[in-house]
DNA sequence: TCACTTTGATTAAACGATTAATCAGAGTGA
DNA sequence: TCACTCTGATTAATCGTTTAATCAAAGTGA
């Protein structure tokens, strides 16, 4: 009745080669006291036979799974392709598995999350919180990726510093009225990076915050955000918090005839997969979600690996800024304005 | 040095309670005999406790490790946040955990990803192949997701009635050159796709189709595609084989001062985070991800539980095509022509 | 009262790996 | 030759759960 069993085990290839378990399993570890001549011809017959060792026998013995859990609390934000795959290939190359969980944005579905994957037994956890939500200390080593002025943050983009390059590209442009567009105003993500706008520009310049969500309470989602009043205004660019939100402000000025960048600038963040392909194509700042990946998922994997038994805890890394990377394309240009006495100022 | 003990076990429970762990096991699990009585304490304590049945005991003991894998070949397609968040909530309603794996794109890497998979223990995988790799069996049941025309596919989407849909639509409004926009040629996805607008068209009406990545080999990466002309060789809508590219066709012909709806239509596949909120929003064709999540993992995990040793298979569904729902918004309106006779045929 | 079934529990053997403890034999120096 | 250290291997315990086999006691029918 009981699975009988699928490929070789250890013992199956000791008895193979007449030898103790033990020995195999020294061989392949490489541990204990194993003549090198032994050795070899124990890896030889274990790769003929095809030999993969049985996680769950491992993870018995030493109480480690080698799984990590991914817990994103929204994954429908489309930054989330780019973090699952460089969490994955991060901790794949580390020897680990990665689990997801994902509480479909409600924030009590969260802890639920958290304990299931606590339940199949994962190592540690990456999580990146949406609105900072308080990481409830789970049983086992925790790495938060979300913006360094969070507490509790393990490592994260400098979004702070990306809203900067923003602002200073947009003043060397000439720019001198930005309207920033964000999405919710309690995501300390949006507000670092709103920061980093206002702190880059210069005195003489001028703006104000667009938050979407309130908007869209008052109006319905997938409202007007009313733009091309704003550029009767006066405003030239549109620094959006995001792509998505780039996105948008993109399509309504260019329906409402609004040329772009002839007439005004767009940026957002995070490149995002069609920033490269729309027309124009999206002026952006990127976070180097490689790095970022590796270094939260090393930093856990040496809190596990340094912790005798599986305890709770916030894991702290070396470095916990990654700075963002401008990149320019064709949705920022000059600003179109009656008098240029402002480049002047640049030189 | 080996992990003292994190949580109480059944032992622990037993030598608490003055009984035998088989009948703590027995208790908890409902099987065996035991008094109803002493069901109820057991119960009772091991709450008290907070006992959590350790996995890996579990899936030595068993052979089972309860979780499923996840292979994505190209996971940033932006379709997979959708997909991604149906199998892990299908997965967990199911009592499985889901871990993900993904090759990056790269077809040799896909096999390797698998490997990961299988050695990680996984009960079985769905796959959500991507220009239909053969999937070299693996060493466990395995579920395919891409198009019924797929040999092997185990369900999904209807992308041939969906194109169907958009077509109809599209002849309803009147248009009668429709440009077909498509990324690769190769994707079984995109080729049902097209296949189903083509069906949907009548005899009177005229398509052709453009490859984008045809146009990128000669033009580069992120070239226009040259809408405009194509505007003026008198195609009125222009049918994407997915919001992306739907994407970058709105935005290519907004730049070009042609406006949307009065003047062309644009429409897409997959309803895609942004379709919504672009201006003018996306007409799209949208798939039922958690219906085919909940079909493909429900007949993935009665195959497990049926299969007594862990063999390698494809998975089958009783329902295979799922169908898919024309979303209609802002994007697609009635056609610009010269002489409005096509509307009359309609009646 | 005896043979037999039913009930409610226990015993013990796996599952597959890791690893501390042990041991036989060979080599070494006095 | 004796005592000692290495080397290279084996033994056996252990992780926590499941489950087949066993068993004692109680109930049942003749």
């Amino acid at each position: 009745m009981a699975a009988p069993r699928p490929g070789p085990n250890l013992s199956r290839i000791a008895t193979s080669l007449g030898v103790s378990v033990a020995t195999v399993s020294n061989a392949l570890s490489g541990k204990g006291r194993v003549s090198g001549q032994l050795v070899e011809r124990i890896r030889e017959h274990a790769a003929e036979l095809g030999y993969v060792p049985s996680q769950a026998g491992r993870a018995l013995r030493t109480g480690r799974s080698g799984v990590l859990g991914l817990v994103l609390p929204d994954i429908a934000n489309p930054l989330f392709p780019k973090i699952a795959q460089a969490i994955e290939f991060a901790a794949s190359a580390a020897g680990y598995g990665v689990l997801i969980a994902d509480s479909r944005g409600d924030v009590a579905a969260q802890t639920e999350a958290i304990n299931r994957l606590v339940e199949r037994g994962v190592d540690g956890m990456v999580i990146i919180p949406r609105r900072a939500p308080r990481i409830s200390a789970a049983a086992c080593p925790v790495a938060v990726i979300d913006t360094p002025s969070t507490p509790g943050n393990t490592v994260a983009a400098d979004h702070w510093q990306g809203g900067h390059e923003i602002a200073v590209h947009l003043a060397g442009l000439g720019h001198r009225r930005i309207l920033i567009i964000g999405n919710n105003q309690e995501s300390n993500v949006q507000n670092d990076r709103a920061g980093g706008i206002r702190s880059g520009m210069r005195p003489s310049m001028h703006s104000e915050t667009l938050w979407i969500d309130w908007l869209e309470q008052e109006n319905g989602s997938g409202c007007s955000l009313g733009l091309a009043e704003k550029v009767r205004q006066g405003f030239t660019a549109f620094a959006a918090l995001s792509d998505l939100q780039a996105l948008r402000t993109l399509t309504e000025l260019q329906q409402a005839g609004i040329n772009i960048p002839a007439d005004v600038s767009v940026t957002g963040f995070d490149d995002l997969i069609w920033s490269p392909v729309v027309t124009p194509s999206l002026t952006t700042v990127r976070m180097d979600m490689d790095r970022i990946a590796e270094i939260a998922v090393s930093a856990l994997v040496d809190t596990i690996k340094a912790s005798t038994i599986r305890e709770g805890m916030l894991v702290t890394a070396e470095i916990e800024r990654v700075a963002m990377q401008l990149i320019v394309r064709q949705s920022s240009g000059p600003a179109n304005l009656a008098q240029k006495t402002s480049e002047m100022e640049n030189m």
